[in-house]
DNA sequence: TTGAAAGCGCTAACAA
DNA sequence: TTGTTAGCGCTTTCAA
């Protein structure tokens, strides 16, 4: 289906432009051996014919397939719809198509993907959410990606993952030091984290960051009022609840992402609590809305469109002999939801 | 590439199971004509073998493939990337990968991803992005798709197209009316309205229904004043700015989307407007933001996740004689950004 | 520099 | 119910 008779194949644009489909598919795979008369002539036929090479019959011939797969946890968050969009867009430029699959962050799931991905043959992994602290959680991915990597496929994972693949790093552990440097600058000391999931590994650098600073000012992390949940708006929401409830003298809450950091913002808007007179607020990433909350957000900056464009180009590129590992940068995008501590 | 010489083949699992590629390719596609002994001994022996169809095989052979691809504007954009969810949560039970084009609203460029799918054969294409009401504007694209669905390929489509297609049509026309009996209620007569590009059917379906419902209160839609600007944050701040400067007596203004929406609450905040105070503002769509924001946004929610469902199901189901029409629901979401009108 | 022809792994007629 | 065989559209030796 799909097709009847009518999309132009390789054998069309070879007969129309009266050259041979070998010399045809050389011409157009920009390989050697055609001379540049030939070669001129047979893209002009392709472009008038709307000529497509059917990656189904290349890939099964022997080309390598032109499909990467890009695994998120969940699409519509903006964290990864962003990288998700710096992906598409380089893969676009190269004649590569993304698949993107949803974990929906559930390992089985996750599972089931990596292997429909592998078995479509596709010629690189992206694997953008964040790796899992307590490594028997994805064994068996990282089995088959590891297989999928001995058979010559490519991986990339964004985030710090147990994964012998390319990598691009966040500043997750230097952001956190820097949003704490601020908010311990503004005189805060009775800092409250709404964190998500420790068991991820973004959690824990950014965690890690913050705690640096913290020791550096002689204070420690350990002391301060941490509330676990969904690394998502509603777990901010609920995070923000139970600090409010139990620690009414806190004057600061670092929210592990934006995505928390939103649902603090709005939960303290309920309670009717100022932001930042009565309380400060951080988050991490600088989705785009960030900039347009009131209060506008203050955050760090991670690149996200870049490190997915990076990503994939990393992907795509021949296998070094150890995995590169590229860190991204972060900026410190100080706004309004940060103010001086009150007494 | 993707797997060595290793990964087992068809003919690996037919020799083993003692019986021929036949048999042993309609076993394991669950096809009629086996016997079930033979066939559990197949699918016995190809689980041993760990075998996995190879689907460009497959679907060169001419079985269609389990891909479909979603057409969308910009997938970072939260209208897209809820659609987008809803589309891979569905395509997914079903078995079914999905693949990913940015159009980045460029007609030329959405041609060439609508050729690459179709040169794929992949089973259906959905486009996700609003029709253009210039229909020159894509015609290419049309042909290109009608042609693919003469050959048995399913096109469905998102918004209102001038393309014979299963269509989820969103409520853009009551939402509209919706939003401005909302307004007028509230006593605004002074309404401004920051506009898409009105090529779009989605911007002129939206228009429509406020325009009617402008009528019905013996007011006219040409007589507001209409800054036409970009679909997006950046558009509805640019045209925010000129409804300040030109149209100062506004009490009111409606956003055409939510993005816009944001952008047109940056600006007021900038320029120390009141909201809803001094303007009411309102949008359209209900992207899960809206009701974070400050003041949260009065605007309609359309499910873009359930329509996204909804269109990979009409896609993947067997086309009917005739085009099937879903029309989504639409709820008005009264929130704190508007208010009675000033005198 | 060009062309002819042999597959890649699978499905789907057509035979048996 | 099972097997044989001809392609699907392309890349890639091997010859010319």
């Amino acid at each position: 289906m799909a097709r009847g008779r009518t999309a132009p194949r390789l054998v069309d644009v070879a007969a129309r432009a009266g050259v041979s489909l070998a010399t045809a598919s050389r011409a157009l795979a920009g390989r050697e051996g055609v001379s540049t008369a030939v070669a001129e002539r047979v893209h002009e036929v392709a472009g008038e014919l709307g000529y497509v090479v059917n990656a189904h019959a290349r890939t099964l011939a022997g080309g390598s397939a032109s499909i990467v797969g890009l695994i998120v946890h969940q699409i519509d968050d903006p964290y990864f719809s962003e990288i998700a969009a710096g992906v598409i867009s380089v893969a676009y430029e190269k004649g590569i198509t993304v698949q993107i699959c949803h974990s929906a962050r559930d390992p089985e799931n996750e599972l089931r993907q990596i292997r429909s991905l592998i078995a479509n043959n596709v010629r690189a992994i992206i694997v953008a959410g964040s790796g899992y602290l307590d490594e028997g959680v994805e064994t068996a991915a990282k089995r088959e990606l590891a297989t999928f990597q001995d058979n010559g496929g490519r991986v990339a994972v964004i985030g710090r993952h147990a994964l012998r693949a390319d990598a691009v790093l966040p500043d997750n552990e230097e952001a956190g030091g820097a949003l704490t440097e601020h908010l311990l600058e503004l005189g805060h000391r009775r800092i409250a984290i709404a964190s998500g999931n420790v068991n991820l590994t973004t959690v824990v650098d950014r965690l890690t960051g913050i705690g640096h600073a913290l020791e550096k000012a002689g204070l420690s992390l350990d002391a301060l009022p941490m509330v676990e949940a969904e690394f998502t708006r509603d777990g901010g929401a609920f995070a923000a609840e139970r600090i409010l409830a139990e620690h009414p003298e806190t004057t600061a809450i670092i929210a592990l992402n934006d995505a928390m950091a939103i649902g603090v913002l709005s939960t303290l808007r309920t309670h009717g609590v100022a932001v930042p007179g009565d309380i400060s607020v951080v988050g991490f990433d600088d989705v785009s809305v960030a900039a347009d909350l009131a209060p506008s957000l203050t955050t760090v900056r991670l690149p996200m469109t870049e490190m997915g464009e990076v990503a994939v180009t990393m992907a795509l590129k021949e296998p070094s002999s150890r995995p590169r590992r590229k860190h991204t940068g972060h900026q410190l995008m100080v706004r309004d939801s940060t103010g001086p501590a009150r007494d």
